[in-house]
RNA sequence: GGCCCCUUCGUCUAGUCAGGCCUAGGACACCAGGUUUUCAUCCUGGCGACAGGGGUUCGAAUCCCCUAGGGGUCACCA
């Protein structure tokens, strides 16, 4: 399957909740140089934490990545040589290691209980020490451990920490070093006989063959006690890069405090995955420092892990809604119906089926407002006026102020109108530049200013204040709607305004 | 607090590894103009940073040291 010296890349998530933004960057970045280099993009599920995993969640995780475009060579729901891959079902195979590893001296049982240990943490912080396990039970001799045993003590498996230093050269932080006597003799293997992360994630990265490890820095104090695992086991380790956090606008770690965490918030929100994609690779990582906006061949064309900065990032929400906008306007007007449609469908303008009988005019409204919205949720806003009854449509108190504005607003909307139905009548364009060319000859002829007709025609077409081109919005509403509006608006403004 | 990591405009970053091309470039945001029937888009211009201090060097954002600041991590979570 995989040649040999092709890079095995891989994003381990665990399924205790949706998939973080910072996750799916780090699938992403993991994903990207595997697909650069030609390597594989291996899946694996972490869900060794049984209270905290659920079957949703995994789901709702792949999902997210397949909605981002990422796709995987090995996985549970793909399988592959190296499966299965999620960790439950890989018990077996650690505990095997793990027995291997207590024979061969790398690892001891403790007996102590929780709350000996708790009591002993409390006390070295009280201390002012490190929190640490003191090593009680390293001394224990056989017998003793197996006569605790007999009397119906559950040991945990702690790895043995060796004297002296560990060090690795990380891609993106150079040469790292850690002072053993600094690593805790950590727990394998629970009482209850399930094994924990820093134990599991050695023997997957191992058994499938995993030759690079992209993660977040949080990972960085993991790190040594996997290096230290990959030793004991006679096993080179990969080669690690820890990816700079991503901070929310308080500098923290990118927490719900300061915003929206989760992907899917941001896919519900609207927010084209192109443009999240694209965002996603600028926290951390640049092309070339002059094009902020770019593609996924791109980054896949010169995504390199050494060259990710080693700082962290605030995740700037402006700049974010922003690149959303550039993909709005750079998608087609067709595709981008396309996309809206389920958010204007949720905003309760129209059912799927509505839509779906006159698409070709819901691509033209589109197309009229394209460059007006960013996120697709903003769409239903913008266009929610075509949609309306005629009569009483409502409007936005500035759009009537500047309505009012015009104090013949009344005489000259009705006298449009009886113009523009005649020129309906008489088969002339009813839309678009023609019309638009038209009306300002009528506005001219008639001793008119501009807005003293367009003010209160937006205000009686849309309610709104801004919006497309009034000529193409004559278009999309049609005749009957327009003259209808235009009346109803007549007659509105010929009163006082009722506030 | 210990350990580890980090530090270029308010924010994302280029430049740092191979010192001079940097009077530090781009982008978002902001400000000021322009285009436009409105809003938006678009165009032009402006504001704005090498954390501080020592070295090394003819020359340092780039190399070394110290200080300060920030973050991460210290679970029978991952």
């Amino acid at each position: 399957m995989s040649a040999p010296n092709k890079p095995r890349l891989r994003f381990a998530p665990s399924p205790t909740g949706q998939l973080h933004i910072g996750g799916a960057r780090t699938a992403l970045f993991n994903w990207a140089f595997a697909r650069r280099t030609g390597g594989a993009f291996v899946l694996r599920v972490e869900d060794t934490d049984p209270t905290r995993s659920k079957k949703e969640y995994e789901h709702a995780i792949l999902d997210g990545l397949t909605r981002m475009g990422i796709d995987w060579d090995e996985g549970p729901d793909v399988g592959g040589e190296y499966g299965p891959y999620r960790q439950t079902e890989r018990f077996d195979g650690y505990l095997g290691v793990a027995a291997a590893l207590f024979q061969a001296g790398y690892a001891y049982r403790c007996f102590c209980p929780s709350e000996r240990l708790e009591a002993l943490r409390e006390a070295q912080m009280a201390a002012k020490e490190n929190p640490r396990y003191d090593g009680c039970c390293k001394a224990l001799t056989k017998e003793e451990a197996q006569a605790k045993i007999s009397a119906g003590e559950e040991p945990v498996l702690r790895f043995d920490v060796p004297e002296g230093e560990t060090r690795f050269t990380d891609l993106i932080r150079g040469e790292v070093t850690f002072q053993n006597a600094e690593v805790d003799d950590w727990i394998m293997v629970r009482a209850d006989a399930t094994p924990t992360y820093n134990f599991v994630v050695v023997c997957d990265d191992s058994d499938m063959q995993i030759t690079h490890v992209l993660r977040g820095e949080e990972h960085l104090t993991n790190t040594p006690k996997q290096v230290l695992l990959f030793e004991a086991l006679g096993l080179d380790a990969p080669i690690y890069g820890h990816l700079p956090l991503m901070l929310g606008t308080d500098g923290k770690k990118l927490s719900k405090r300061t915003g929206d965490t989760a992907l899917i918030d941001y896919l519900d929100k609207g927010y084209p995955p192109e443009a999240i994609l694209n965002f996603l690779c600028l926290q951390g990582w640049a092309l070339d420092g002059e094009h902020d906006l770019f593609g996924v061949d791109e980054l896949i064309a010169n995504f390199e892990p050494t060259d990710v900065s080693k700082g962290g990032s605030i995740f700037d929400p402006e700049k974010f809604l922003w690149m959303a906008g550039e993909y709005v306007r750079r998608d087609t007007p067709e595709r981008l119906a396309e996309r809206c449609t389920p958010f204007l469908v949720a905003a309760g303008l129209a059912t799927l089926e509505q839509l779906d009988a006159r698409k070709d005019w819901l691509v033209r409204a589109v197309a009229a407002h394209q460059e007006r919205f960013r996120l697709y949720s903003e769409l239903p806003d913008w266009i929610g006026y075509l949609f309306a009854d005629d009569a009483g449509l409502v409007w936005d108190p500035k759009a009537e102020k500047g309505a009012r504005k015009h104090a013949a607003a009344p005489e000259t909307l009705a006298a449009f109108a009886t113009w523009l139905a005649a020129r309906g009548a008489a088969g002339e364009a009813l839309e678009g530049a023609d019309l638009a060319e038209a009306t300002k000859a009528w506005v001219a002829e008639r001793g008119l200013k501009i807005p003293g007709l367009f003010q209160p025609l937006r205000c009686a077409l849309t309610g709104a204040p801004g919006g497309a081109d009034l000529f193409e919005i004559i278009g999309l509403l049609g005749l009957d709607a327009t003259l209808a509006r235009i009346a109803d608006a007549a007659a509105r403004l010929g009163v006082p305004a009722a506030s």
